[in-house]
DNA sequence: CTGTTAGCGCGTTCAC
DNA sequence: GTGAACGCGCTAACAG
């Protein structure tokens, strides 16, 4: 391994005159640093990050950490958090918690360990526990897309309460009464708030919530796909679904699918979160698009300002209003406006008046 | 910053048992073991990693460097590889290079900085420069998806040429002769296998290669965009698209569509590498899928042979075939198998045998 | 402008 | 079974 005293034998200088090289600081006189760049050239010298970091205490790197890598949402988040560390001249380290607490726990224990400058998390729950060591050890983090109870940090965020208050109630001004909530992880903030608001959005309309049309479990497609199937089976009657993710609208389709039954047809279906690539090929699913790539260089902001500019003041929240994009899967742009009830018990209410001009708020 | 002394002050033993005790090697009595569990557990306290990697010239992870994180193929590969990684007790660093070769390069310096014990690449490129340093520093190198000229390293990928055979075969089955490959950046191996797959194909067909349907550039989307858009304005006749990937594909689809054609009625369009949530949505294109998740997994698998197995012997290639799965969009489920000639001087040749059976090879 | 010195926090001998 | 001492590779302070 060629350190740097390797370097400095073999330019003729000091130890000390290569590290003000390398590092950029202090006055070095031109010869010297074309011999010190030589050297490093010659013997392909790389500087020791780890020694480096061990001597100044700054790793230069920051964290991120994602419930999902799999989910779009959370990529297109980390790319903006990752071009704007970049462009501060920190590295940013991705860690997939795979929506489970414990490994979100391990990660956060690997970070510490590796004394990165600064954390983002989208948790994969409410519980402050598994994010214990970053306050401990007072370590600059930043919350994105889920509250955490109890951890008192910046956030940036969608406003999920009032998306699917919008989100729901373009279900009932297109007619529908049975709406059914497919709900990711109960203990994830954006859970709970989408839930409110879509009771909120049923309450003004003056539609009684009916239980069984609420279902949550975790925000894993298959775990989606499993209740709706159960709740067709049930015959609970439903002419429309909200799913609380792209996931769980994924999911939903898979199960609607398999028991023969069309979108929008028969069943209209809605969403929170864009899936960019699928929308592409085909401009399907009606959403609650995120700016997914904003709540990730906003999230990176409050960051830095809060480990280079050593900003010490209170917590802040951002949040950013998701947009309503309507496709074809709510039957917005079908010619009858009411499904047809395929589904039990449909009450043939009339349809309301409809507002198809509500395309993009 | 709570370090190892302090914790062996707490404890009332010396920082040598302490470490014992953490790193879990060497002979500690039970009872001093749980004086020092209980003073760490007081004092939060958590090895720093870059002194035990300075001392340990072990860094305890591994990198994967993708030239798109955005593109699922490329996270389900890092995901793979994620997977094997953390069951081995490493971790894995994902650096992101955005298909730009100097991106690549930084990044190469980085890891080697970190002293990253192996590295993973879908080089941007096709040239060693960028990775020039890993060999130097005789850093353990796999390479996946994509060969680099001269890099004599183990590599697991897909097997562009026979699968660009199979997928311009399939067209040409479908009665097309007029197919147009719209490739990715011409220095990635990738582009050049398969559009040697795809020249081959037609050779054995008989059917003659008109350059205009050619065209190479790079991997975003926008740029397939605008060649395409440009060979439709241009008048040259085609009636199927291969894209030589999944971006390819999508930024051929929002060029046709552009200009009012339909897919597949007018025009057929096939590509390499599956987009799953896409096609969960909506099953439309039909692709050469390739098994990235597991390119990922045997991609670590090979690096950690050398890694902690030592395996010094020559390079390994692992070729994965790549799967034919037959979705809307080449027009196999069309009443007529030829596609309407919007485009100029089709020049109405029989469809000759098809072959709708081959749908999964 | 440059070199010498000391130490960041840990793991690892080698005595005891 | 345990502790003292050294050094991993680098930077920061202080002389010169």
């Amino acid at each position: 391994m060629v350190t740097i005293d390797d370097v400095s034998r073999k330019a003729g200088v000091s130890p000390a005159t290569v590290s003000r090289v390398i590092s950029n600081r202090g006055y070095v006189s031109a010869k010297a640093r074309i011999k010190v760049f030589n050297a490093i050239e010659e013997l392909g010298f790389v500087p020791n990050a780890m020694a480096r970091g061990l001597k100044t205490q700054r790793s230069g790197s920051v964290a991120l950490l994602v419930p999902e890598i799999i989910n779009s949402f959370y990529t297109t988040l980390a790319r903006g958090a990752e071009d704007v560390a970049n462009a501060n001249g920190l590295h940013l380290i991705i860690g997939n918690t795979d929506e489970k607490p414990e490994k979100e726990k391990v990660y956060v224990e690997l970070m510490v360990a590796s004394r990165v400058e600064g954390v983002i998390v989208a948790s994969a729950g409410r519980s402050a526990k598994p994010l214990r060591l970053l306050v401990e050890r007072e370590v600059p983090t930043v919350l994105v897309d889920r509250v955490v109870d109890g951890f008192n940090a910046d956030i940036v965020r969608g406003d999920s309460y009032n998306g699917a208050i919008v989100l729901t109630n373009h279900l009932i001004e297109l007619g529908h009464t049975e709406i059914a909530l497919i709900n990711g992880h109960p203990e994830t903030s954006a859970a709970v708030d989408r839930e409110a608001g879509y009771r909120e959005a049923l309450r003004r309309a003056g539609i009684k919530v009916d239980e069984r049309r609420l279902s949550s479990g975790t925000w894993f497609i298959e775990d989606a796909e499993a209740r709706v199937d159960r709740l067709l089976r049930q015959k609970v009657p439903v002419t429309a679904i909200f799913g609380a993710n792209n996931f769980m609208a994924i999911g939903a389709l898979r199960a609607l699918r398999r028991n023969g039954l069309r979108v929008p047809e028969d069943v209209a279906l809605v969403s929170f979160d864009d899936v960019e690539v699928a929308a592409e090929i085909d401009p399907f699913l009606t959403v609650m698009a995120q700016p997914a790539y904003s709540i990730g260089t906003l999230g990176m902001g409050l960051l830095l300002e809060r480990i280079t500019r050593k900003y010490l003041g209170p917590p802040r929240e951002v949040v950013l209003t998701p947009r309503l994009t309507v496709r074809r899967s709510c039957g917005a742009f079908l010619k009858t406006q009411l499904p047809e009830e395929k589904v039990a018990s449909a009450k043939a209410q009339s349809a309301g008046e409809s507002n198809p001009r509500k395309s993009e708020q």
